[in-house]
DNA sequence: CTTACGGCCTGTACGC
DNA sequence: TGCGTACAGGCCGTAA
């Protein structure tokens, strides 16, 4: 699942069941998921009650009583489940690698078909660390045209390839980082340093791109946005259809940068 | 240092 | 129906 928006609705749902709970039981299925599970993650998990649930970029931290923040990452085809107190007992499944059974009686199990997600324990003081992660772009403090500008100073990758890197701004994905660059109206393939500080156009064009982000992300959590399961985009997935922007006669191209998809239109983004 | 690419996994959709 | 191929929202290690 998981781009921000994505991983903020989740996060959501997990949080009137997981809020205030204990975590009674911890049953691992596997071994791990893109990466072994830590050796002690049981340990540290069992007997804690989350007092927090909070959201960074595109994991989901579950502060504990001890000081550790429990991590999730969903990957590409990560999903919880929350399965009731009582009765029905959900149907189990192949992808089921983590089951959290809290004191309320419910369970929170962890699916994930690919086994791209991640869920590890983070000990106090070395979260932005393992994280690695950039400014939320939906704080404003955080992140804006001047934080996106510096960020493209001096790259000569495309600037795509920048919004997609966690450390630049914490939380795009592959289809908001087109839909964001087709609202800017900008190219994905421009050289990102074009549009950083440069003699005459204060940073106009960072600043458009960081406000798309923004906008993007905000009406995708607004409309509740699912792109696993419907949706669709303005200009993600819909190679050779024409232009949505009003006045623009152009047709969206679908390209192959750094081996992911991008779609844009050819005539309105430069 | 930066950038580009393959690999990790499974599931699904499509063409033959 | 069956089979092969391409592709999928992420990230990381390696190589250039």
């Amino acid at each position: 699942m998981p781009e921000l928006p994505e991983v903020e609705l989740v996060r959501r749902e997990l949080e009137p069941v997981l809020l205030g709970a204990r975590i009674v039981s911890v049953t691992l299925n596997r071994d791990g998921l893109r990466r072994p599970f830590p050796s002690d993650f049981v340990d540290r998990v069992r007997r804690q009650t989350i007092v927090e649930l909070d959201r960074r970029g595109k994991y989901i931290l579950a502060r504990l009583t001890s000081g550790d923040t429990l991590s999730m990452h969903l990957g590409m085809s990560g999903s919880f489940r929350i399965e009731g107190r009582g009765s029905e007992a959900g149907a189990a499944d192949v992808h089921d690698h983590v089951v959290f059974g809290l004191s309320s009686g419910a369970r929170v199990v962890y699916n994930d078909p690919r086994r791209f997600g991640a869920m590890d324990v983070i000990a106090p003081g070395d979260e932005a660390t393992a994280l690695a992660l950039g400014p939320e772009p939906l704080d404003d403090a955080a992140f804006d045209g001047a934080v996106l500008a510096r960020a493209c100073a001096g790259s000569r990758a495309p600037l795509k390839a920048v919004l997609l890197d966690q450390r630049v701004v914490a939380g795009v994905g592959n289809i908001y980082a087109v839909e964001a660059l087709h609202v800017a109206r900008l190219s994905p393939r421009r050289k990102a340093s074009t549009i950083a500080t440069r003699g005459g156009q204060p940073r106009e064009l960072a600043t458009r791109l960081a406000d798309a982000i923004k906008s993007v992300l905000r009406t995708a959590i607004a409309r509740h946005e699912r792109p696993y399961r419907s949706s669709r985009f303005l200009v993600y997935d819909r190679a050779d259809e024409s232009c949505p922007r009003r006045g623009c006669a152009g047709t969206i191209r679908r390209i192959v940068q750094s081996s992911r998809s991008t779609f844009y239109c050819t005539t309105c983004q430069r």
